[in-house]
DNA sequence: AGCGGGATTTTCT
DNA sequence: GAAAATCCCGCTT
């Protein structure tokens, strides 16, 4: 089993989750399979004080603390699951969170359990969550596995990636630690004046 | 296109 | 007991 290429989910967070603009996730679910291209990534790690590692390790946490490569899932606002890929060492909590991705297979089945079509399936970290069956049973998955695989691919090139605050945070939301591929429309958040202008 | 509010439960104070 | 790494709907412009 190659880790290697795995390694770059060891670097911090903030360094990680650019390079993870790109990659592929593979879902297979009710013998479907489901792939999405990452478009869009937050990075959260144990200094940060919006990151839910920053006030140590606890039951919902545990999973940021434990080695790369793996998933951390979370509930909130009383109905949305968001998640993220764990990076840095083990001991170390950190996390990038996946906003939003570009759907590149299973489109169909993705609209179903979503209920949406079109970017509204997927440009958003609980949309994504919700199109690709991802809940609390997926909360600690190692993600060279199936039913859900990180797919790495080489890094974009600089002027294709847009880096901005994060979003829905009140705590450190100027921290520039949003990363986002630059025109792509499931890019969450994107005013449409923006988009036509852009497009 | 931009806003304000409600849904609903986990987690920590 | 309050806030939360969100989404959706409805109202106003």
């Amino acid at each position: 089993m190659d880790r290697a290429i795995f390694d770059f989910l060891n670097l911090p967070a903030s360094e990680a989750a650019p390079r993870l603009l790109g990659c592929l996730v593979e879902r297979e679910v009710d013998g479907r399979k489901l792939v999405g291209r990452i478009v869009e990534t937050e990075a959260y790690d144990q200094t940060d004080a919006a990151s839910h590692s920053y006030r140590g390790r606890t039951p919902r946490t545990d999973i940021m603390f434990g080695p790369a490569g793996h998933l951390y899932v979370y509930y909130t606002y009383g109905m949305h699951y968001c998640c993220n890929i764990v990076t840095g060492n083990e001991g170390v909590g950190s996390a990038v969170l996946i906003r939003a991705i570009e759907p590149v297979e299973g489109e169909e089945y993705m609209a179903e359990l979503r209920g949406k079509t079109g970017i509204e399936m997927t440009n958003g970290p609980a949309k994504f969550c919700q199109a690709f069956a991802i809940g609390r049973r997926l909360n600690g998955h190692d993600l060279q596995q199936p039913p859900l695989k990180l797919v790495v691919k080489s890094s974009l090139k600089d002027d294709q990636i847009g880096i901005s605050g994060r979003i829905g945070i009140s705590t450190a939301k100027d921290t520039p630690w949003r990363f986002f591929i630059i025109e792509n429309p499931y890019v969450s958040h994107v005013k449409m004046a923006w988009w036509k202008k852009n497009k």
